[in-house]
DNA sequence: ACCCATTGGATACCTTCACTATCTATGTTA
DNA sequence: TAACATAGATAGTGAAGGTATCCAATGGGT
């Protein structure tokens, strides 16, 4: 297809598909001649995906960009792409200027007897979001943290069962990514529904 | 104290707290004569909350503001100061055209036995998430979605466990926000790094 | 074989957001 | 009283995410 049928079966404007080529969030058609390329069902999945991922999530075009090439070029092995995405994809805003203390998060990751990476970002988010909160003089601490975490393993449980049965390694590979990544703001949706419910709860049993 | 001194215990540059005064993230000051005002430490916990907001959750101003209004607004009423603010914190960024179509997620709830307003954004969220999660070709329905809310019910039992015990009506209202927002980023960093160990538990144990 | 809308590619422009800088009149402090 | 700080107003900045316009080269319909 050309792009004028990409852009009307993805709902995506001509120029922002431009666009998107410029920024290599999309790989670039098929030259057909100097003036035509030819798209195929491989770019309106992508293009699918990188709309997913910054209107859903509001990840910028760099972080898909990286996102998108950390999953193609290790398609297969899942849990390397995973690890590589998820890096990727920040899960605070903060810009740290110094690496925050680990220590604290390191403890408890192994009082959890979890296998994670040293290096695994998420360590430092979760240790920025603990200093933020202190600051502000919410007490947290590991022992706040445990039970939340045992909580997360058994979320966790829940994700990888979705991915078993898949042959396709591009096609578990993305729904990994798309599980992990789009997955997030349905969670938090449920939890504050969930935190409403047992407010309302306790209300009214007084 | 002065905006000075305000601006040296937080950090943030005189000029961009004159920013937040006009944007109306700050209570102006008492004003004491023409070219001088007086600022508390009311003044300062709200510039820390403010900073808290946008920078780690990544909000923007204009909803940081009507987060801020709603708690100092409806102080006294947790359970609705959480409504309201919730409301506004978007969990994700999608700039719904149609409004989504909940009847499952309405469903679901229903299922659950939930207390939930009938208007809560949470719901549109839910829904928009699935309806993406869908048209990128992820199975999720209700039956995937109900292990995933009985987890949750046990994550928002541990969060109303840590406002128990506060007297200043303020104070709770403001751990609640911060509780509900700013422990996202922390349940998601837990949420992967369990996922990466279930995932090498997994591959280990073939 | 011809014509004109479509295309690829390049470049310039636009809008929003979150600051940041500058200016002026007024206050404060040593 | 001289040097510095402050409030308030206005204008400017830089990044991000597109959007608009040009151009030369097609290529399907006639």
């Amino acid at each position: 297809m050309r792009i004028s049928e990409l852009s009307r079966r993805s709902g995506v404007s001509v120029t922002t598909i431009k666009y998107y080529l410029r920024e290599g969030l999309l790989p670039p058609g098929r030259q057909t001649a100097a003036t035509q390329a030819e798209y195929d069902d491989q770019h309106l999945r992508r293009l699918r995906l990188v709309r997913a991922l910054t209107g859903v999530r509001g990840l910028s075009v760099s972080t898909t960009r990286e996102v998108l090439d950390a999953l193609t070029e290790h398609t297969g092995d899942t849990h390397l792409v995973l690890g590589l995405a998820l890096g990727a994809v920040r899960l605070s805003d903060e810009t740290a200027a110094h690496p925050p203390e680990t220590a604290e998060v390191d403890a408890l990751v192994k009082e959890l007897g979890w296998a994670v990476n040293e290096a695994a970002p998420a360590r430092a988010t979760l240790a920025e979001t603990l200093a933020s909160l202190r600051s502000l003089g919410v007490p947290v601490d590991a022992h706040t943290l445990l039970p939340y975490a045992r909580l997360a393993e058994r979320t966790a449980v829940l994700d990888l069962d979705q991915l078993t049965g898949l042959d396709d390694p591009l096609e578990t590979a993305e729904r990994a990514l798309l599980l992990t990544v789009l997955l997030e703001p349905a969670l938090m949706a449920l939890r504050r529904m969930a935190q409403e419910n047992e407010s309302a709860r306790r209300h009214t049993a007084e």
